[in-house]
DNA sequence: AAACCTCCCAACCGCATTGAT
DNA sequence: CATCAATGCGGTTGGGAGGTT
């Protein structure tokens, strides 16, 4: 029904965001949580649309994103659960520990979706006609853009329990309707994660918004172990991932190490 | 060495769903 | 019960980067 005016007035910035934006809105997120992500934007003094924010968070902001390269188990595990649930990317990222749907949505459309192509399957993989212009086989650019951890740093067993189960008879694709209790659960309900497994768990204990404060406060004085006044220096995760995008690699492994240390990730592996 | 081509990622847009009043 | 507001989700697009000719 009424839909979100969102960017439309005027003033609001689009586009890409920049370092210093993304240090607003984490630095205002870890001090006060997004309960209101409406009204974030214009509590932290930033001239973008809530939407805008939510979205930056969710994909690239959060600390517990996972980012680099799929593993090869990663994707596997996407075309599986991809059959089973169809586009519904959200439910996938929530069993993809560290994954968001965009991310999710990208890699499926840009080679898991080619690569199961019944027809051309072998052949595009190998770049439909080699000679052309010839850019099909190239190495994935990410591995070169990103040169990251990716396959280092993923963590092992972040796909592993993932595929199979998940009831057969929900495994009708598409049905919006159809969803299994799971994910309704982590899907849709999600009062603010939009499908990640690992907030959703820390926040389905509590679901308020003092909790998701909790959480986000808990987590970066723990991951960081610095004061938020500190954070003029500027913060790896998101610093070094800003808008250039710049190599996470150490980032990457750096957030992986924390997790692992305190157990975060294992414990949200087993969701299926 | 330059130009062209393709790919990938981040972000936006609009609809659907859910919750509150 | 109906309406409004906010959030979540999936589809699509644009810009940047890298590779090949």
């Amino acid at each position: 029904m009424g839909r979100a005016p969102c960017c439309e007035k005027m003033g609001l910035k689009k586009g890409p965001w920049t370092p210093e934006e993304d240090k607003i809105l984490v630095n205002h997120i870890q001090s006060f949580g997004h309960s209101n992500w409406r009204a974030l934007p214009k509590q932290a003094g930033l001239l973008r649309c809530g939407k805008s924010c939510r979205l930056r968070w969710i994909n690239y902001l959060r600390p517990d994103i996972k980012r680099g390269n799929f593993s090869k188990e990663e994707e596997d595990a996407i075309i599986t659960l991809h059959e089973q649930l169809g586009n519904r990317w959200s439910a996938i990222a929530a069993r993809l520990p560290g994954r968001t749907d965009n991310e999710i949505k990208n890699v499926w459309h840009t080679h898991l979706k080619k690569r199961l192509e019944p027809t051309t399957k072998p052949e595009e993989q190998h770049g439909a006609q080699a000679g052309g212009a010839g850019k099909k086989h190239r190495p994935k650019r990410g591995a070169a853009k990103k040169t990251t951890a990716d396959d280092v740093a993923v963590v092992p067993a972040t796909t592993a329990p993932v595929s199979p189960e998940r009831s057969p008879a929900s495994s009708s694709v598409t049905e919006s309707s159809s969803m299994t209790e799971q994910e309704q659960e982590q899907g849709n309900t999600g009062s603010s994660a939009g499908g990640f497994p690992i907030k959703e768990e820390s926040f389905t204990s509590s679901a308020s918004d003092a909790e998701e404060f909790q959480f986000d406060d808990t987590f970066w004085s723990e991951t960081l172990s610095m004061p938020l006044e500190s954070f003029d220096v500027p913060m790896e995760p998101y610093d070094a991932l800003g808008a250039s995008s710049v190599g996470a690699d150490g980032d990457l492994d750096y957030w992986l190490g924390v997790f692992m240390e305190s157990g975060d990730v294992h414990q949200e592996l087993p969701q299926i």
